[in-house]
DNA sequence: CCTCATTACATTGCACACAATTTAATTGTG
DNA sequence: CACAATTAAATTGTGTGCAATGTAATGAGG
């Protein structure tokens, strides 16, 4: 009798290979653009972050990226020695930790803005299909966080 | 003058933070039903390879998961010392390794059968519309990875 | 055969992710 | 005010990802 070949359980029908194999992929397209800011790519995310609302606290950055403070702190940590934001405590509540973008940190948006061409460039992809794209797969995050 | 809030640079409009936070929320999903298996997430998708194909050596399960030796050899370890999989030198060329399911391994993917419905039923879409969403990903990987 | 390049894994070092715990500051309650 | 509960970050420990390097086995030329 042959291994009875589940359908559910092959590889090539997950849903949940598909996003992480292609997330990866994606990453390592962003790898080498970012090398030359040099950011990490969850280091670019947290700058996109704060290149759209600076001086958030941790807790909030982490709201928007869905990161806790244990991956965040050290990021940070990296991202302050890198010259790019200051990690300053809160006057009226010492328990919070405000991150600004220092005068490098807010140059460095300029630089960037190129990436998302290249990205897309390299995606093959028309830009009506990936913001299709990306509206589907928030709307999945959305459902999954629920 | 305000600040031009380019958005191109926005968070939410980025493919890749969608893909990346979706990716981690699947995860997240995934792994107390992983948790009762013994089994992490990446640990499940090289055991779902070795489902439908057992006895690859390691560079083959890495070109099915498009992970590198780096990755998997840890990963594998872990696996053997859990009593899931054996690593054995091919005999003809020492330099392979090939990973075998053992007994437990395989009784294994009895239990991991309902994971899959599970996760649909979370995921609170239409059949349909997953694989539809799977297949869409698995064509932007491959055109990422060109 | 005897090198020398190649191959297949393994190892090392760095940076995430995240659960669990800790620390320090603040708030609520009597 | 005292003090327990809560909150915000930070810390710790485990397991990835991946670039770069190391190592041992194989194969290809001369």
């Amino acid at each position: 009798m042959p291994v009875k070949p589940n359908p559910m359980l092959q590889l090539d029908n997950q849903l949940c290979f598909a996003l992480y194999s292609t997330s990866l992929a994606m990453t390592k397209l962003y790898k080498p653009l970012l090398a030359e800011l040099g950011l990490t790519y969850p280091q670019y995310l947290a700058m996109l972050v704060l290149w759209e609302c600076d001086g958030l606290m941790v807790s909030e950055l982490g709201e928007r990226l869905y990161l806790d403070s244990g991956t965040l702190t050290p990021l940070l940590k990296r991202l302050e020695a890198s010259g790019y934001i200051s990690r300053l405590r809160n006057v009226n509540d010492e328990r919070r930790v405000h991150i600004t973008l220092t005068s490098t940190g807010r140059k460095l948006k300029a630089r960037a803005a190129k990436i998302p061409g290249c990205i897309l460039s390299a995606s093959q992809c028309a830009l009506p299909e990936l913001l299709a794209l990306t509206n589907q797969l928030q709307a999945l995050r959305h459902r999954l966080a629920a």
